[in-house]
DNA sequence: GCGGCGTGGTTCGTCAACCGAACCCAGCGT
DNA sequence: ACGCTGGGTTCGGTTGACGAACCACGCCGC
C-alpha cells in the first residue's frame, strides 16, 4: 500500500492483488460480522443468528462458505443430555484475520461517534495493557503512517530508477 | 476481539459494534478497493475506473459516499492544456484505514496461493526493511495471537473478580 | 409412541444492489 | 463545426439480501 513512488499501480497487477483475494473471501456482507463473533467465542448456529440479527439463509450460507473456504471448521459435539450439535471454530487460517478485525474494530473506536469510551476494549491478558496494532518494518522502527511505506509491486525487482537495464 | 472470559457476547450490543459500524462506512463492494487504489496514489475517476474494473454507476456511488463519509475529499485542479477536473484524495480518517488494508493485504500475502512472492512488497521507506502489522501492548510486549487477548465489553468497567467492589 | 420444543437448516416471494452497455454533457484541440 | 476524452447518468437484466414460513432431527414428558 501506499505508493510513495509516483505510480505502482501502472503495472501492478490488479488481479492478484491480496486485497482484493481476501475480500472475494471474506468481502461478502456479514462474512467478518461472522468472524468477529467467532473471535468472541460464539460458536453455535442459533447463538450466531441471535447476536447478528442476520436472515438464516444469509448465515447459512456464509458458514458454508467461509467453512469451505477453511477459516472455520465444523465440529460436532454432544452437551450432556443433548444430541448431537456441531458448532463452528476458528482455523488457523480464520484466526490470522484477527488483526484486520483489530483494524477495522480501532478505526471504528476513533471515527464514529468516539467521544466515549468505544464499546469493547482489548487488553493483554498476560499485563493487563491495552493492546493496539501498529505497523513495524524488520528494523524495529515504528512506521508512524501511510506516507512513510514503500509498495513495490514484485515481479520487476523495485525497478530501480538509476540503472534502467532494458 | 477474542473472547479469553467465558462470553462476553451475552451483554455486549452489537448495535454499537465498531467493527459493524466500520463496515457500514466501507464494507460495500469496491469501497475497500477504491481506497487501495487511492493509498497507491491513484485520484482519478477514469484511473480508478480502469484499475478496477467496477461499473462506473458504482464506483460513482462509492466515491460519493467516500467523499460523504469523510474519507476522501473531492479536489479541483486543472493540469495545464486540460480543462478542470477533480480528483479524490485520503483524508486523515480515509488514511486510518491503512491498517485495516494492510491487514487484509497481509492475510492475502499468507493464505492465498501463498507459495511464490507476494504481488506487492511494502517496505519502510527510512531503512528499506519490510514492514508488518502487528498487535502490541502498551507495555510494550508483542502480542503473539488472539488467545493473548482479553476482550472487556465497556459499561461494566472490567468486571474485576478479585475486587468484585459491587 | 405422540406431541411439544429447540436447534439447524431450506424454501419462497419481495425488494435492493450490482452489472454491462449505452447514452450524455463539458471543454479542449484542430 | 467536429471529434475526443473525462466524468458521469440512465436503463434493463441478473444476482444477492431480506423476513417469514416451513421442515427434519432428536430429546423430553406423558
Amino acid at each position: 500500500m501506499t505508493a510513495t513512488t509516483p505510480d505502482p499501480g501502472q503495472d501492478f497487477d490488479r488481479a492478484r492483488c491480496s486485497v482484493a483475494g481476501t475480500l472475494a473471501v471474506v468481502g461478502e456482507k456479514w462474512s467478518l460480522l461472522v468472524l468477529r463473533e467467532a473471535f468472541l467465542g460464539v460458536r453455535r448456529f442459533a447463538d450466531l443468528q441471535r447476536a447478528l440479527g442476520a436472515p438464516r439463509a444469509v448465515l447459512t450460507d456464509r458458514l458454508n462458505r467461509l467453512v469451505a473456504e477453511g477459516l472455520l471448521v465444523r465440529v460436532p459435539y454432544r452437551a450432556p443430555g443433548e444430541r448431537e450439535r456441531h458448532e463452528y471454530r476458528l482455523t488457523d487460517r480464520g484466526r490470522d484475520l484477527h488483526p484486520a478485525l483489530v483494524a477495522l474494530m480501532q478505526w471504528g473506536d476513533r471515527w464514529l461517534a468516539g467521544d466515549g469510551a468505544p464499546p469493547l476494549a482489548l487488553t493483554h491478558r498476560d499485563c493487563g495493557a491495552p493492546v493496539s496494532l501498529g505497523l513495524r518494518c524488520a528494523a524495529g522502527h515504528d512506521v508512524g503512517g501511510p506516507r512513510e511505506v514503500t509498495a513495490t509491486p514484485t515481479g520487476r525487482p523495485a525497478e530501480t530508477p538509476d540503472t534502467p537495464a532494458g
